[in-house]
DNA sequence: CCGAATCCTGTTTGATACTG
DNA sequence: CAGTATCAAACAGGATTCGG
């Protein structure tokens, strides 16, 4: 990549983000994600991880991942059902991408606090 | 933080993951983001970077990153009038952020690739 | 307990044309 | 060149109800 021109690094990096902005990308995943670091978890156990998300959106957003390869779902047949998921091995392999996430909030947020001024508070 | 619970730290991680996500959310942030560190540009260049991007979202995804302090507007008052748009420290603060998911983007698609089958194409 | 199915709403995004 | 304005489409998200 080193000859390479400015503009076509660009492009390199503009695909690149698409790709993994099409996986993390929403107001759910990257909560659920992180709520999945902490051990294998239940339907219920993620609600009450993140206690704004709805079981609809909760029970797409699983399934989407699931389609992604980032977590799995592992059905135990007892009664009531009981249903595990759990991050793949692509799952983990975020582990730093989130890493970097939570940093940049924490300094992002002290930022804030320390101008106060202007920025969108969004809610 | 190491004497903390994994729940407390679980509830603290999701917020900072929120503040965040408040900031870079959305299709296009990333991207405008990336185009502006390779130099400080005006609003035609990045549209020769970001080609399907619509002026309308161009200018306002623009001005929401200005309002967070993460690119600054210079108007240069010549004729035609000309505008440059380049990274704030904060913005340049993204930078080792950007990287990781420009990483993760690339072996994202390897991985796809490699096993090709399911997964979301959308699009 | 763990969701699926349905319906409904508001926000986001887009296409296109236009302006200083 | 650097955007606005307008209108339409798409999507995210919520409320509620239902089933194994």
């Amino acid at each position: 990549m080193t000859k390479m021109k400015n503009n076509t690094v660009c492009q390199y990096k503009l695909i690149a983000s698409r790709d993994a902005l099409a996986v993390i990308q929403g107001k759910w995943r990257i909560p659920i994600i992180i709520s999945l670091t902490y051990g294998n978890k239940r339907f219920g156990d993620i609600q009450k991880d993140i206690q704004d998300i709805s079981p609809k959106m909760l029970s797409q957003e699983l399934k989407t991942l699931e389609e992604y390869k980032i977590i799995s779902r592992k059905l135990y047949d007892s009664m009531p059902v009981m249903v595990e998921y759990s991050l793949t091995p692509l799952g983990l392999s975020l582990h730093k991408l989130l890493d970097e996430l939570l940093n940049w909030g924490v300094h992002f947020r002290d930022e804030m606090v320390g101008k106060k001024k202007g920025g969108k508070t969004k809610n």
